[in-house]
DNA sequence: TGTGCTTCAAATGCCAGACAATTAGAAGGA
DNA sequence: TCCTTCTAATTGTCTGGCATTTGAAGCACA
């Protein structure tokens, strides 16, 4: 493992991205030990604060985990779907509120992704994915309910659809694609009417599950889509509106 | 902005929630500045290598950037897709190969997510995207090719088919999905045979794109899907068989 | 021999201070 | 007006040190 000295990058960087590498391609195992800071300093020849900024930035990628003590240092971890679920969720939520991605734009890619697991989520959900979801369907008909409890439901309902696939993998793609698009929900306001169109379908989409229908459930995924993305114009277009009305 | 003296984390780990926290509010917005390092020394009470520790922790997930000079500093960064691809892809490789995801399952994801895709990329899909897939079946059919280098290819096929559907977010989530495996596929010796079988179901797809045809299309991917987990079947069957013989 | 306590050493966590490198802007001169 | 030089601010890096944690070896004692 050798640094390039000419390059733009600071050491830390350039430390991090040299055993990120070895842990990709296998050079380092899961749970093997590191060098101590020390040592790292050594070899790559640079101090012992600039190696520990090197091994922090692999901690933020959940790549190393620390431990103190006499046989402390850092080891590798073995990435679970637990840890990454967070930073995923982090990073599409960042992705979606910074990079002026349409509403419509979010809205297609989540329920593209999320009716990729419909005919699986319907040949596999448990009964508890199916209780799940009809307790967020009963608890989104509460009258007092605000509305970004209604959204937190509605994410919990739509994650225990795609968990009824009983894929970690999907899962773990779809918790980003699902939750990040809450803030941008948030953004709405649902009347008692809307909420009734929105709970309407969950239920005809809780059936379809129930009743083992894939197809049924993808309909009800598309049903919703195009129903949350009248709501959104609506919202938005009103908006505009009252911003002319104002300026 | 506070620390918990009695929290089991690190400082710097402390104080790097505390400003991903900032910016995920929206506390902190796109491209401002954040405190000069002595500053956020002073602000949490602790030594400016620790402060520093905390920012790498953010640059690593690219939530931030710094600039050296006079008016340099820590920037909340407009986290753009371009860079997150890289982490995501990163991080999924490492999910698969540590998790012991079995190759059915991370296939099964794989293609599901793409069949998604499907619909949108058969409506939308430009006619670069189709060149470079029509460009990639080329390549595939050379005799001289490496397995990996076949790998690579069918990596970029698929990535052009996903982006074809013109939606970042389904981009993003898909590269993911779709490079993620290609560790798994590099463990498969593709027979001439298997290659021919492949390549005309890749013709198939870009056939079905080319014509608009999003069921086709959909079709194509469930035939490679099969076909995929049908060669992984056989391969890993033989394997087995060889230890069997040598042990 | 076995058990519990003490001590030790290694490692990370944290800090203080300093210097180098970089960069924008201010000051000054042609 | 434009170019050069200086200056101040900021990050990047290093040195050295102390505090804290923690497993393990050593030791006394039953």
């Amino acid at each position: 493992m050798k640094l390039d000295p000419a390059s733009p990058a600071d050491l830390s960087a350039q430390i991090a991205a040299a055993i990120r590498d070895a842990i990709v391609s296998g050079t380092l195992i899961v749970d093997e030990r590191l060098p101590s800071e020390a040592e790292l300093a050594d070899q790559f020849a640079v101090s012992r604060p600039t190696v520990r900024e090197a091994l922090k930035r692999l901690a933020a990628q959940s790549l190393i985990r620390t431990q103190r003590g006499a046989t402390g240092g850092a080891f590798v971890n073995r990435l679970s779907f637990q840890e990454a679920y967070p930073q995923q969720i982090t990073t599409s939520t960042l992705l979606l509120s910074m990079n002026t991605v349409s509403f419509d734009t979010a809205c297609e890619a989540r329920y593209a992704l999320e009716r990729a697991c419909a005919p699986l989520s319907a040949q596999r959900r448990s009964a508890d994915h199916l209780a799940t979801m009809r307790a967020e369907i009963h608890r989104q008909l509460q009258p007092g309910l605000t509305d970004e409890a209604f959204c937190a439901s509605d994410v919990t309902f739509h994650r225990a659809l795609v968990d009824g696939a009983g894929n970690p993998v999907l899962s773990y793609q779809l918790a980003g694609a699902v939750e990040a698009m809450q803030p941008l929900m948030n953004m709405i306001t649902f009347t008692a009417r809307d909420r009734a169109h929105i709970v309407a379908l969950h239920v005809d989409i809780a059936d379809a599950l129930e009743a083992h229908d894939g197809a049924a459930t993808a309909d009800g995924l598309t049903a919703l889509e195009h129903e949350t993305r009248k709501l959104a114009r609506s919202v938005f277009a009103e908006r505009a509106a009252k911003r002319k009305n104002r300026g």
